[in-house]
RNA sequence: CGGGGUGUAGCGCAGUCCGGCUAGCGCACCUGCUUUGGGAGCAGGGGGUCGCAGGUUCGAAUCCUGCUACCCCGACCA
């Protein structure tokens, strides 16, 4: 497998099928007995851990609170919001009984056709109608907003085409959803959540994002507008990698949630909602991961040092033992995790390439040679490169070294998107350019029929109307009426 | 739901066109010895209702009929 997976560059056609592979062999995922939905195994499930520690961190230090509402929504909820329904009817798992009995032809287990729900349930595809439904309740006066309640859950949407961790029909996600006595405050959470979002693709990530709004087509199922962070992979395809939600008025319309304010009078909320998914885990290994590997980056690597005795005998291994053991005190009291893999059934070399498949940040290898010498090892897991070191000092040198590797990734994945975005200016070098991969900045004359005609010929949607990018105004590309500003258009996963 | 493809050991596959002896290979697994600075070598071993059902035949993984499951490409999407 290990050769397969070298012949797949990251970038060669065969992207997907080398991201399915590498995402099984490093024992992150597998697909599960039910179509669609995947088992996340504890390599993978740690590195979502992290990932929701860092987050939950985040989301509490500007002042939210985590809760949890139920699995099950009564179809009459779906109903009440109409561009939802029309946004998520077509994926609903739908539960319709509540109990199995014996086929009496004795073909097993059948269900009961007399155990029939008066009222279907869905199986939640996202929380909104539950949550408003619920809020209803919990809002009466201005003293009760904000409401800032964030959940960690499972959401189902039945896709028809599944993807390790990028699209499946069951994932793990956070969804906020917050509830404002005015528009701006409303507004303002969104774009705060979309910040938070910004930080913690960059700085733990080490992806860049570019920030933007969607287009009116692109825009969630009962929104106002929709914030995304969009993120490229390796191939030059985009990826979603988080959205942020002005709700307007919509839902509290929808759920009758008014509020009385300071001077008596009654006004619905305002509403936001925002989340980001298990996907995450799958844009990380599209933007850093090589032929080897993955590449993780030390926040959130769930293993970011690991130390590798090469020894002839049973006395060298307890020397190295020993030494290992107080390097491992250095690391652990720098905060560092750290592993002394001194198992004796795998060599060295099956050792080095187990870690570097699974993205271990950096190696540390002590031999004999190094015994005499005091010196130890050092690989790291981005560049591959690896040099000889005295064993004095190492733990700062490790914890510098981290911080580097950090550094570098990110940077390496700035350079890359950088190399890969280009202004077009005309729909025939679209089409060539396109082609290309990479994100292409273009003006558009912001009506939904042209986007409509560019995706339907080249497969291009735009990812986000950017909020920091170049504001000139142009043409559009495709009809030639007047474009307020360039906005990305690329292919996504 | 339209178009293509595949079901043979835990995983990956060959064998099927052109029926034939005990169904094979790689990885993984077990045992022993030698090894250990980049996925070790040698020797031995275990593991299969060849997707399911029926048919043709002296004889079927192989031919015929029906069924079924999964994968890929499209419409859908975080």
């Amino acid at each position: 497998m290990a050769k397969e997976l070298k012949e797949l560059t990251p970038r060669s056609e065969n992207y997907a099928q080398w991201y399915n592979d590498l995402v099984i062999k490093a024992n992150l995922a597998e697909n599960s007995a039910v179509r669609g939905c995947m088992v996340i195994k504890p390599y993978g499930y740690a590195i979502w851990e992290k990932m929701q520690q860092q987050l939950d961190r985040m989301f509490k230090e500007t002042g939210h609170v985590n809760a949890y509402f139920p699995l099950f929504i009564p179809k009459s909820f779906m109903s009440r919001e109409a561009e939802h329904v029309e946004g998520f009817a077509k994926e609903c798992a739908v539960v319709t009984h509540y109990r199995l009995k014996n086929d009496p032809k004795g073909d097993g287990l059948v269900v009961d056709p007399d155990a029939k729900l008066e009222e279907e349930l869905i199986v939640r595809p996202t929380s909104e109608t539950i949550i408003w439904n619920t809020y209803k309740n919990w809002i009466h006066s201005y003293r009760d907003l904000p409401l800032l309640i964030n959940q960690w859950a499972n959401v189902v949407r039945w896709e028809m085409r599944t993807r390790l961790f990028l699209r499946t029909a069951e994932f793990l996600w956070q969804e906020g959803h917050t509830a404002h006595a005015t528009r701006e405050e409303a507004e303002e959470e969104a774009k705060k959540i979309l910040e938070i979002y910004t930080e913690f693709a960059e700085k733990y990530m080490a992806m860049p994002v570019i920030k933007g709004v969607k287009s009116a087509s692109e825009r969630f199922a009962g929104a106002e507008e929709t914030y995304t962070i969009e993120a490229m992979m390796q191939d030059g395809k985009a990826l979603q990698a988080g959205t942020s939600h002005f709700l307007g008025q919509n839902f509290a319309k929808a759920f009758d949630v008014q509020f009385t304010d300071q001077n008596g009078n009654r006004d619905y909320v305002w509403a936001t909602s925002w989340g980001v998914s298990t996907r995450l885990i799958g844009a990380l290994i599209m933007s850093h991961s090589d032929d080897n590997g993955l590449v993780l980056p030390p926040t959130l690597a769930p293993l970011q040092v690991v130390i590798v005795p090469i020894y002839k005998n049973e006395e060298q291994l307890r020397q190295i033992d020993e030494k290992a053991e107080k390097i491992m005190q250095q690391l652990k009291a720098l905060g560092i995790s750290v592993k002394y893999d001194n198992a004796d059934n795998k060599k060295p070399g099956w050792k080095f390439s187990e870690y570097e498949l699974k993205g271990v940040p950096v190696r540390l290898a002590m031999g004999g040679r190094d015994l005499e010498n005091n010196t130890i090892e050092v690989a790291r897991r981005d560049t591959l490169t690896k040099e000889t070191v005295s064993c004095e000092g190492i733990a700062h040198r490790v914890k510098n070294l981290l911080d580097e590797i950090q550094q570098n990734i990110y940077q390496k994945a700035f350079d890359f998107r950088v190399s890969q975005i280009r202004e077009v200016n005309s729909y025939d070098e679209f089409k060539v350019e396109i082609e290309k991969g990479g994100f292409l900045l273009c003006h558009w004359d912001g009506t939904p029929e042209t986007e409509e005609l560019v995706k339907n010929e080249t497969k291009a949607t735009i990812r986000c109307i950017p909020l920091e990018e170049d504001k000139t105004p142009g043409k559009c590309m495709v009809t030639g009426k007047p474009s307020v500003q360039r906005v990305i258009f690329a292919r996504a996963y």
